[in-house]
DNA sequence: GCATATTCATGATGGCCATCATATAAATTG
DNA sequence: CAATTTATATGATGGCCATCATGAATATGC
């Protein structure tokens, strides 16, 4: 049967949000467009007036989180009360973000699937990964640019690599440990002088 | 056709070298037993001789690159000439490490493929990385035993994040300059008095 | 050296998955 | 309101993959 237009968009953000969390919780190839398409209520045949491929899906959907998950660091960083960095800091290394795959970073979910997938996902993710680190960049205290930069790719490195490392625990208490040693020592000293 | 015994124990060992290398370049939903037996140079029919099923070799040839790695970190720290934290981050964060997955560390390319899989290699890989936490911790400096254990899970977050975000890269100098970030972030500072 | 045990090869089976052809029915369009 | 367009549902197809049954051939144990 037919559906409006206005239907017809809404059925493809549909599939690309439920797309967007299955690919996390389960990876790319964890998943089937059967189920994807179940999960966002239709069935499988009519995938293919929405999407030319999987492939295709799974490209869009990586762009739209990956998308999402920028405005929602501006959006913290922005909010916060006090010092963005711990802000961010926070809401990166919470435990829900450990727990909560389908919802949680894409980038703790799904950057070592991506660098087996072709260049349409890497060039997404890397556009991603610049972004964070801009932003990291700009709250990041330095002397200079330069040492700001290379300090927000290291940040940027342990906060996704604890909680990918995080996740892979067998042990929640080992999780937290990551977690909780990484924010500290993210955290930039108060200005005090050194010790 | 039979094969002595020898060659039977032989020829399981190749499987599992073979998966280990197959395993970390394409992912363990990337390759079928059937090529993993061809690239061991046997039929795919003799695979369940030597193992019960894909997942129990999954598990086997997880475990035997995971308890490989220690192994191998441990010869870099006690065969470095000079500092030995700054013998392991060359070792670790290499453009080679980036670059073959095959042969690089199997935490840069299967972790976040390993907390969907079951406890069995959740628990490998758990053992493995606090193996290398602990290594980290003996050769990293700092006035407690709380802040050395703090700082090597931090370091062993970056290293691990910063390689798997080099991978991601769609170019190769972002790749590069994670590395170097990251190894020059967590080389300790020279014992002058800061500044 | 013979009988037995056992390892590998061949081939088959069943399930799952991506993709597509066709039919249906509803929404646009005039 | 009629004609046409088009989005979805049903069902089929072909391929791939894990697993297993069987058979052939050889190493091992007596």
């Amino acid at each position: 049967m037919r559906v409006s237009r206005e239907k017809f968009a809404e059925n493809r953000e549909k599939i690309l949000a439920v797309a967007g969390e299955l690919f996390r919780e389960k990876g790319f190839d964890g998943i089937g467009v059967a189920d994807i398409m179940k999960a966002a209520g239709l069935t499988h045949g009519g995938f293919y007036g929405h999407f030319e491929s999987k492939d295709e899906l799974a490209c869009e959907a990586g762009k739209a989180v990956v998308s999402r998950s920028l405005e929602r660091w501006k959006e913290v960083v922005d909010g916060a009360p006090g010092e963005p960095l711990e802000a961010l800091l926070a809401h990166y290394l919470s435990h829900r973000n450990v727990v909560e795959h389908a919802t949680g970073c894409v980038f703790a979910a799904l950057t070592q699937e991506v660098s087996r997938h072709g260049p349409k996902m890497q060039s997404t993710f890397t556009g991603g990964l610049m972004g964070m680190a801009a932003i990291l960049e700009e709250i990041t205290p330095g002397e200079t640019q330069e040492e700001r930069r290379r300090k927000a790719l290291v940040s940027l490195s342990a906060m996704v690599g604890a909680v990918i490392l995080a996740r892979a625990m067998d042990n929640p208490e080992l999780s937290q440990e990551f977690l909780a040693a990484t924010r500290q020592e993210l955290t930039p000293a108060p200005e005090s002088v050194k010790e």
